[in-house]
DNA sequence: GTGCTTAGTGGTAACGTTTCCACAAAAATT
DNA sequence: AATTTTTGTGGAAACGTTACCACTAAGCAC
């Protein structure tokens, strides 16, 4: 059926294990080489990567989890985790939660019988806390998302402070009465209520915290339901770009305007947040530089398996726009 | 070092292929199962799938090779490829190619290599010519963009309907000054081209349609070159998501308001599209379907290998929003 | 009771590679 | 010139499965 090594080999008149070397590592003699190469064009053979994978013991596979490949910063990670990874030879398989903790386990279980070279993970909350580095056969790096405390190499945003930074911002903009709106399933959404938190509590502001399942249309009904309230905020936090569309959203059903009547301030730079007028008040992630970050980690790990575990912390930008502009003096 | 199926067997105290069948299909008394389950639990079994791949020459895996993840066009359609994957327990590989024929054809061997099952590919027009079908051992399955005559399955949209419907909403508002912006590298970007044209002549209008790079800042750059031009047109058609970005900023840096300075109209429904003031007239393609029907039609050809080529053509909804208003009458 | 199917099991040969080992010839060292 | 090292090669044993074949014991029809 299809062509394989030995039939190569034959072709070539030299023996499979020649062929094997020519193609790989090897020394081999330039007249050798030559012979087999143009064997492989005149059959048209291409060497079965599986049957590789399994004498070899190296897949040359990396896997990648996360909730949804369609939130736009899962999109920009997971493209710059694939771009190092081809770049280094490897292949990458990608699986979606929807941050469900039965997925996490089964692409978990998967992961171990691909035996995957090594694995990038955000894990809900939920799987956060039971992963143990013993059960896992490869190295692992977390993205997005803490872990148990200093167990995986891990690469996140610097979440605390980039609340705080938001916070600030409104502060300084005449705002105070400021109400924020997270994700409910990620560590993420927990950093960034305690930032917010804290830092108004710093400003000696009281905050409302709220804490919504992880999709536009939930946060769409959860705004609207807040905005619709009497003393509704004159502010809102928003923790991602998804709940970003749906606060607009229930912001623009309502008749509200911002930010007269609510002001908007939330993360993830995707570029329609700029053309949505006044145009929105955003946490800019170095999204590339995560996913590229999250490879370097995983390659560390695996040249030095005993290393002390690291944790990157990146900071967010913020990128001011009219969807905090300052609150006239009352 | 790491436990395999004849560790179970001697746990189990059964023979090697008495474990492979209990865990796959096969005649096993219920007490053997049994057995082996509980032996599968001890050890920590998990089945290596190479070796499983190997052997059997099924890889149950599928390649989904596209230009660029981050279009939100390939994101929601691969995501509703991965999710029929994995529901029929099959894996994906991602490839992305920026459009360049050299990684399409790096990828597509790789595919030969990797023994997919099955290819789902969105090739640019420089390959697509090329493509021979008994060149290939796997059924492959072309998606948004149109092959050579009936050598393979296909499933896109009707573009040339599509552009028809945008150009008689145009006219139908008042607008007859319209011009195109199409991706110069897809036959997606042709046959929009095509339609929007033989729409226009069909009105007894002259249409100009210029091709772009596909991203959305040779978009936002041709646009703001073709706004700057003293004749201008009163309305762009616009060819895709990314390029609606990249028009929508031109016109802002401009100073340009829509739809009174420059109606814009185009392709893709994304959530911001409805958010941008005064909200942007679209078609919207059937995304889900799309990937949906794909898989479909992969499956189908795996179980049919000689049934007649299908050509799926799906037709896409227009979205009439305040970008495309009624021109005020002269 | 004899023959015939069938369920359940074990042994073993693939699947297509890479890697280890042995070995010869050539090259480098003493 | 004798020796050690290096280079190039082939044979064969893995890697961890599944699939094929052979076989026993049990069930069924006559």
């Amino acid at each position: 059926m299809t062509v394989n090594i030995k039939d190569v080999a034959r072709v070539a008149g030299v023996s499979v294990s020649t062929v094997s070397r020519a193609l790989g590592e090897g020394p081999v003699s330039a007249e050798v080489r030559e012979q087999v190469q143009a064997a492989v064009r005149a059959t048209g053979y291409k060497p079965n990567l599986s049957a590789r994978r399994l004498r070899s013991q190296r897949t040359q596979t990396i896997g990648l989890i996360v909730a949804d490949i369609r939130n736009p910063f899962f999109t920009a990670v997971g493209r710059a985790v694939e771009d190092a990874a081809y770049r280094a030879g490897m292949r990458v398989i990608l699986c979606n939660t929807d941050e469900d903790p039965a997925r996490e386990a089964l692409y978990l279980t998967l992961m171990q019988e691909e035996r995957v070279t090594g694995l990038i993970f955000a894990p809900t909350r939920a799987t956060v806390d039971r992963l143990q580095a013993d059960t896992l056969d490869f190295p692992m790096v977390l993205i997005d998302r803490a872990g148990p405390g200093g167990q995986f190499d891990t690469v996140l945003l610097d979440n605390r402070e980039a609340s705080a930074t938001l916070v600030d911002h409104l502060v300084s903009r005449g705002y105070t009465r400021i109400g924020g709106l997270f994700g409910a399933t990620s560590t993420t959404g927990v950093e960034r209520r305690d930032g917010y938190l804290a830092a108004m509590a710093a400003r000696g502001l009281t905050g409302e915290a709220r804490f919504v399942p992880p999709s536009v249309d939930a946060a769409e009904s959860a705004a609207a339901a807040w905005l619709r309230e009497p003393d509704r905020p004159q502010a809102l936090l928003v923790s991602n770009g998804l709940f970003l569309t749906g606060v607009v959203k229930a912001a623009r059903a309502l008749g509200l305007r911002i930010p007269q009547d609510i002001a908007v301030a939330g993360f993830d730079n995707e570029p329609w947040t700029e053309l949505v007028e006044p145009g929105l008040t955003v946490i800019e992630q170095p999204v590339e530089t995560i996913g590229r970050e999250a490879m370097a980690l995983l390659f560390q790990r695996l040249k030095t398996p005993d290393a002390p575990t690291r944790k990157v912390v990146l900071s967010g930008r913020c990128v001011a726009r009219g969807s905090t502009a300052a609150l006239p003096r009352a």
